[in-house]
DNA sequence: CCCGCGCACTTACATATGTTAGAGTTGCCG
DNA sequence: CGGCAACTCTAACATATGTAAGTGCGCGGG
């Protein structure tokens, strides 16, 4: 069930049967949200962790004007709330942006995991260390790259993270959300998305239609972008 | 040594002596350095965590063009580069904005910890958890509020931060950054920043001179930056 | 004490981005 | 199969933000 968590996991260091076994126990039942239904929600006290098995799904914030900023883009394998074990209050909600399956665990069981199995532990901890990583890499282009630059370094990275969790077709996946839902991740307007867009097709960068992404020129995309995935830490050692 | 970083994790849930010790004991040297050098760069592969005593230090990224992102303004009590336990390599680097003294503990005596003392293991964790949330609150105010209202959001934020380790002086408080430097947090030409800096002097916000910030109708700048702490988890409780 | 340098601040103009409105497209459902 | 609804895309104009250039102030070093 948490196939695609252990598959991200694995990329940073050895999990150990034990520890799978640790991990496939924690998350038992499973439940599905359809699109636009609110996984958790800013303000919840959660008692469970969640792990996101299908579906794309979003981390945002509403403000008064109306106005919607996602923070994070969550793709299977991903734990939507797992600070919320410790933070108590989740500071965001987390949406559902297509249908989503996911499968939750007790904060009970993630506890004892953190009482008796230290370096899944420290695994566990690493993957919201890399969220931060990427909260980071998302401010800087946000605040200094170019919105082109911006787009191309977004579609860098989903690209990879897909690429972890065996949801990509060489250069090409399939990234179901509007442009709406893009505009609210780079922080502009629809319309203005919709130029930037075209601005990387032109340049033969990119296409992209019917909700798939293709890569054309991954050797300039990534220049534009200056993608470096060191953030992601994708290096196999012991942690 | 490291009472600042006592301080802030005491916010969260009660540390226990063993605890404190713990900590103590792992934070052994200490050294100092003069502004606008690198106490981190990024890349690095560091085999010490370092804590900040004393000082501003920013977590940054240089772009090809020159143009730099600070991603986080670190204060005293601070981990610098917890995540380098984890992540192994730095994605960004750590600059002191003043003189700074850190404390430094290897990573030996971090990882002993997170193998023997779990809930102090859990506050560690929270602590880099709350460093994400930071980052979160600073996307929807570079993406999604307007310019003043992300001024205005900073300084709450800082004013709250510097209270906790008793830096500040009731709605007063230093701020050795100079406008340059706030222009790369808020990711903005330091001409914006100044305009920005301006408005919320005449709306009587705020006053800001001789790096001193005042805070002159916390209520009025709370509502404009649509300020709420939650995301600081600084709720007492177990964790 | 004065000079020079960094920093705060300003102006004028250029560019990027937002807003409003609407036309074309696609896909779903009755 | 027709029609609504959501979405993509474009145009025209308004606003926010950046760039280049320069003034003035305050502080530390000679």
């Amino acid at each position: 069930m948490v196939d695609a968590l252990l598959l991200k996991l694995g990329q940073h260091d050895r999990i150990s049967d034990e520890e799978r076994e640790l991990l496939k126990r924690a998350f038992t039942r499973e439940r599905a949200y359809s699109a636009d239904r609110d996984i958790v929600s800013a303000g919840a006290r959660p008692s469970v962790c969640t792990t996101l098995l299908d579906g794309f799904a979003a981390r945002y914030k509403m403000l008064a004007s109306g106005k919607r900023q996602i923070t994070a883009i969550l793709v299977p394998g991903d734990i939507i709330d797992l600070n919320g074990f410790l933070c108590k209050t989740m500071d965001q909600g987390v949406v559902a942006l297509t249908a989503c399956r996911v499968a939750i665990a007790d904060h009970d069981s993630i506890g004892r995991i953190t009482d008796t199995a230290p370096h899944l532990t420290r695994l566990l901890w690493l993957d919201t260390l890399i969220d931060a990583a990427i909260h980071r890499e998302w401010l800087v282009a946000m605040g200094r790259r170019r919105k082109s630059a911006q787009l191309a370094h977004f579609i860098c990275e989903i690209h990879m993270r897909l690429g972890i969790i065996e949801q990509t077709d060489g250069h090409r996946f399939h990234l179901p959300l509007s442009q709406a839902e893009l505009a609210d991740v780079l922080g502009i307007s629809v319309v203005h998305f919709n130029r930037v867009l075209q601005e990387l097709r032109q340049q033969g960068l990119i296409t992209w239609s019917n909700h798939t992404v293709e890569i054309r020129d991954a050797h300039r995309l990534r220049q534009t972008a200056e993608f470096d995935p060191t953030y992601l830490s994708l290096q196999f050692e012991p942690r």
